[in-house]
RNA sequence: GGAGAGUUGGCUGAGCGGUCAAAAGCAGCAGACUGUAAAUCUGCCGGGCCACGCCCUACGGAGGUUCGAAUCCUCCACUCUCCA
């Protein structure tokens, strides 16, 4: 590749790229460039929406360039500010390292073990004691730091904000001084904090970072964007199945976001599956189960995308039970059993209330067949065995014995 | 330091001393329909009990007034506002 071909790779699906021609004259000068992006220590969990950043980071391993998956361990402590949740926990040095060796573990399917290093910004902040800190934070101003949205909306609104959380952007930052990095990458949010990357590395005498941002990534709710915390998310590391009904339960027009950020196929290829889809060519249902299997065999394999797919058409389409049924015993008991108590001990109902309630809505089956009474009993002697139906995707077996 | 406002179910947010297990919206769950765990519509949405009714626990925490309190009083904790 040209540099100019280089430089367009790297900026496909960006949305900020703060300077191109600073980015351009770093590469020009044909040293491996040091990318860095931050992780948080405390959500080893890595989803779709992370992914979309994670591959932009391969893109720069593939030409040749140094990736650091840094893992905010010390920043932890603070938690980026973006929502309510001013403090979190502070995790011990064993936490951050076994949630290190899940990231390790995830972050490998898609980035080059080679080519990747994994650092903690404990090692230089928590070098930097309250001297250094103060230091730091005379290099910024209130002014400056309420130039970032959030804290202005919540300074406005008069919602609390603890001086703690100031710091944050300048920790973020300070970590681009002490790895001395050419780049930064982020979601759109992290605009902010990585401009004052931008602006610290000046002050302390260092070439500025070139600023990355990429598109957040909306849930399967298609409004918040993707997070664990909403619950929204599709995990990296999650099972075939899981993933395959997760994408499947994005709406129709979500699904050309998914296709753009999280497939490889080039944004030509993606309108044009598009046009093929709205002249009615294609079925939308089709064109999204070619999705998930492309998500699918990115975190597992082919074989793998092919079964859940079929497993798919199996539970939801034929409405049949799982291949694999989940099997539970519970013990005998000589006089039938109601069966709402029998789903509860399953724990295919979080209270006998709730699994009532089900039965009440004609949700539950018992060997295929409705059950239209709660208070249905079952012969529960040893030896019997029922295949249980509980809503759309809770399935098992239940022996007794 | 002083004055005032507030704290309600996963979230947002109503709430007259009894008719409040607590409006409404969101989220969630179920059913119908379908093209799918899309969309739409309908219902459910603290817990216990072989009950279709009864009981228990809940409205920041602890006490109190009352036949009866999410609603009134006292103290405590936390948040916000204004003044200093």
């Amino acid at each position: 590749m040209t540099l100019d071909e280089q430089l367009d790779y790297l900026a496909k699906g960006t949305v900020d790229l703060i300077e191109k021609n600073d980015l351009k004259a770093k590469m020009t000068r044909g040293k491996a460039l040091t990318i860095k992006v931050g992780f948080d220590p405390t959500a080893p969990d890595i989803h779709l929406g992370h992914t979309v950043v994670i591959r932009k980071m391969r893109h720069f391993q593939q030409l040749g360039h140094r990736v650091i998956f840094l893992i905010g361990d010390f920043t932890g402590l603070i938690g980026d500010p973006t929502g309510k949740k001013a403090t979190r926990p502070a995790l011990s040095k064993e936490e951050v390292l076994a949630n290190a060796e899940t990231y390790r573990r995830q972050v490998y399917k898609i980035l080059d073990p080679e080519k990747t290093e994994i650092r903690f910004n404990s090692e230089w902040l928590g070098q930097l004691g309250a001297e250094g800190m103060v230091r730091l934070a005379a290099k910024y101003t209130l002014a400056r730091i309420l130039e970032r949205d959030d804290f202005r909306k919540r300074f406005d609104a008069r919602q609390p904000i603890a001086i703690h959380e100031l710091l944050y952007p300048l920790a973020q930052g300070y970590d681009s001084v002490a790895l001395k990095c050419d780049v930064e990458m982020g979601g759109t949010d992290q605009l902010f904090n990585l401009l004052v990357g931008r602006a610290l590395m000046r002050e302390y005498g260092l070439e500025p970072q070139v600023v990355i941002t990429m598109p957040l990534l909306e849930g399967l709710d298609g409004v918040e964007k993707m997070s664990k915390s909403l619950g929204n998310y599709i995990g990296i590391d999650e099972s075939p199945d899981q993933i395959f009904g997760k994408v499947m339960s994005i709406s129709d027009s979500l699904m050309w976001k998914y296709y753009t950020l999280c497939t490889d196929l080039t944004p030509a290829a993606v309108d044009a599956l598009r046009t093929r889809v709205e002249s009615g060519e294609l079925h939308p249902m089709e064109a999204k189960r070619a999705l998930a299997k492309s998500i699918i065999r990115d975190f597992h394999d082919p074989e793998a995308a092919e079964a859940a797919e079929a497993e798919f058409k199996r539970i939801f389409s034929e409405r049949q039970a799982p291949t694999d049924l989940e099997e539970i015993t519970l013990p005998a008991v000589a006089e039938p059993q109601l069966l709402s108590k029998i789903i509860t001990l399953a724990r295919l109902a979080d209270s006998n209330k709730d699994a009532q309630r089900l039965i009440a809505q004609g949700g539950v089956l018992v060997d295929e067949v409705k059950v239209d009474s709660t208070r249905h009993a079952l012969d529960s002697n040893a030896g019997q065995s029922y295949v249980l139906k509980v809503g759309k995707r809770r399935f098992a077996k239940v022996t007794f014995e």
